[in-house]
RNA sequence: GGACCUGUGGUGCAGCUCGGAGUGCACGCCGCCCUGUCAAGGCGGAGGUCGCGGGUUCAAAUCCCGUCAGGUCCGCCA
């Protein structure tokens, strides 16, 4: 290969094959040619007649030759040795290509995704997919290592309608009729466990067909794990292992064990329920001191405050957008205060009585020269808010600082209620509640804990699991809180419900992002950099132009017909 | 469904506030020169629907409206 010619093998005659990189000619009798494949650039010496550009891909069989002092080239890791008396074979030639192959110039992702073949020709997608390649094989034998026994599911299921959108498609056996692609393997898993396979992984694709974000395509790859006979901490070990391994194998470190935070304090100190913990910057509750205010922009049940080191030179501007930002997210507006030597400056701060002033002046620990931010609302918008502002002013890069891993807990386990009154599962409905609020599911369902559980990574949800139900008097009360009658739980899970009549063993399980895990570790910010062949944020392909009509026969085979939108 | 940013030779940018001839820079491409370069160098050259449509104006890359595409975010993502 290109990059594995060194000065040991000098003397031998051997053929390198790759494209041409660059060339630089000297006249009639001379002429380097950069040759370059995945492995690095050699450079070859030929003659000026060699007629060949760039990207064409060439077989040189040439003599590996120490350079002529004086012209060795420190910058390659092959720069002290050359091709000499070279013959040149053109396998193919090139036209001259869109973008340069090489690292040079940021170019249009628009154009990349377009000629995605030539953008994962260069170095910057090649680094990204084999360490994606590198880190899928390192999961796969941590979990092996582990006991765990891959077994592939269905990509044509049975339409659940409950939770993300699904793709459909459309059966032509039987017209009218539709499978479903799975958001996860979910159920398929928990039937494994019924099946006695008490340790199961897949390395899986997932869809949703849902809107698309930075870290979110319609198709997905999940490391997915269940297994039976066992607890939250249990699970905790095997997917901590895994994760931990393949952090390894992409930074050379191995990160310490991962730390555990409980929703509430996640959400009451870092105002989100996946903190980034790279920086510290928590939220604090002002809400008692403010209880009698009479200020009216601080009536309401909660007061939180965010303490910024050095905001003080924030200018009006930037205080603005700050103020647009938190209003854009539902708050009524964002209350700001200058610490100066001589008190508070602050639109607001002549308002203030001189205890609320002496309160708001020592938020965190306040010192001259900082800002504090307050936002009162309800609790969760006043959360959301100033979690929301915490990243916009401290956040780092995701391609920057150390990698915090966390795992989130106790999880509420209905989320709110639907437009028709009933509550919806926060992750889903075979999730456990927690034992000691079990009670709480007909009096304070909001209130009822779950056993289920994140692992969050700088403030990216890497993925979700819990404790599954497997008691049919625990799963029936969940559905009737749910609204979800018998016969309704019948005909959308009866396989599932039939299957735990006949023995389903106590299990847990949980599932992660491997898009998400492997652009952090390798510095991305964006999961379509370590996706050979992504999908844009409105779902289309560049490349291929997907989706396109079909066939009027296949259209004839499905009996499919296009009704135009009115 | 909504907010914001971007769109100018093949690529990356500048030009846009404050309208005045498609103006400029870097890379690439084509031709010629060059026997030790490696972001090679020198000389010359080609290459444009300023995303698209409309409006204002004597005049639009520039101002206004609409639209398309890409991106970031909100909603959505059990």
């Amino acid at each position: 290969m290109c990059g594995s010619v060194d000065s040991t093998m000098v003397g031998e005659r051997l053929s390198v094959c790759g494209w041409v990189a660059k060339r630089r000619e000297h006249g009639e009798h001379l002429a380097f040619l950069d040759l370059r494949d995945h492995s690095g650039i050699v450079q070859a010496v030929v003659d000026g007649s060699v007629d060949v550009r760039s990207e064409y891909v060439l077989r040189v069989t040439g003599t590996v030759s120490l350079r002529p002092e004086g012209t060795l080239n420190d910058r390659l890791a092959t720069g002290d040795v050359e091709l000499t008396d070279c013959q040149v074979e053109i396998l193919s030639t090139a036209e001259p290509v869109p973008f340069q192959i090489d690292e040079r110039t940021e170019v249009d992702e628009q154009v990349r995704l377009k000629y995605r073949y030539l953008d994962v020709r260069r170095d910057r997608m090649q680094r990204n997919l084999r360490l994606r390649a590198r880190v899928n094989s390192t999961l796969r034998r941590a979990m092996e290592r582990q006991g765990f026994c891959e077994v592939e599911t269905p990509l044509l299921w049975a339409p659940t309608p409950e939770g993300a959108r699904e793709f459909v498609v459309p059966s032509r056996l039987h017209p009218g009729e539709f499978y479903v692609l799975p958001q996860s393997p979910q159920i398929a898993k928990q039937l494994l466990m019924v099946g006695g396979f008490d340790r199961y992984f897949q390395i899986a694709r997932c869809l949703r067909d849902e809107d698309l974000r930075a870290d979110r395509q319609f198709e997905f790859t999940q490391l997915d794990v269940e297994a039976s006979f066992v607890g939250q901490e249990d699970i905790f070990a095997f997917v901590s292992e895994a994760v931990l391994d393949a952090a390894e194998v992409a930074t050379d470190q191995r990160p310490g064990p991962i730390a555990t935070m409980t929703w509430a304090h996640a959400l009451d100190r870092f105002g989100t329920d996946k903190p980034d913990l790279r920086f510290d910057m928590e939220l604090h509750d002002l809400s008692t001191h403010f209880a009698a205010t009479a200020v009216k922009a601080f009536a309401a049940a909660t007061v939180k405050a965010l303490r910024v080191r050095g905001g003080g030179e924030f200018t009006r501007s930037r205080l603005d957008a700050l103020t647009d930002q938190a209003k854009a997210l539902g708050a009524k507006g964002l209350a700001w205060f200058r610490v100066t030597p001589d008190g508070l400056d602050s639109p607001l701060a002549r308002f203030l009585s001189a205890e609320e002033t002496s309160v708001v002046r020592s938020v965190d620990d306040a010192q001259v020269g900082d800002l504090v931010l307050i936002v009162a609302d309800e609790y969760a918008l006043a959360c959301k808010v100033l979690g929301a502002l915490r990243l916009t002013i401290g956040a780092p890069p995701v391609s920057e600082g150390p990698h915090r891993y966390v795992w989130i807990t106790e999880f509420p386990l209905f989320e709110g209620v639907d437009d028709d009154g009933n509550l919806v599962s926060a992750h889903h409905p075979f999730t456990m509640p927690h034992l000691d609020d079990l009670d709480l599911i007909d009096t304070d369902p909001l209130r009822v804990r779950s056993q289920s559980y994140d692992l969050v990574l700088n403030g990216w949800e890497l993925g979700s699991g819990s404790v599954r139900i497997h008691r049919a008097d625990i799963q029936s009360r969940i559905f009737t809180a749910l609204g979800i009658s018998d016969e309704e739980a019948q005909s959308r899970f009866g396989f599932l419900l039939g299957a735990f009549k006949y023995g389903a063993p106590p299990h847990a399980g949980f599932a992660f992002g491997i898009d998400r895990l492997v652009a952090i570790l390798a510095g991305e910010d964006n999961i379509r950099e370590v996706i050979a062949f992504p999908k844009t944020q409105s779902g289309t392909d560049l490349m291929t132009s997907a989706p396109k009509d079909i066939t009027e026969r296949q259209r004839r085979d499905l009996r499919l017909k296009f009704v135009p939108k009115v």
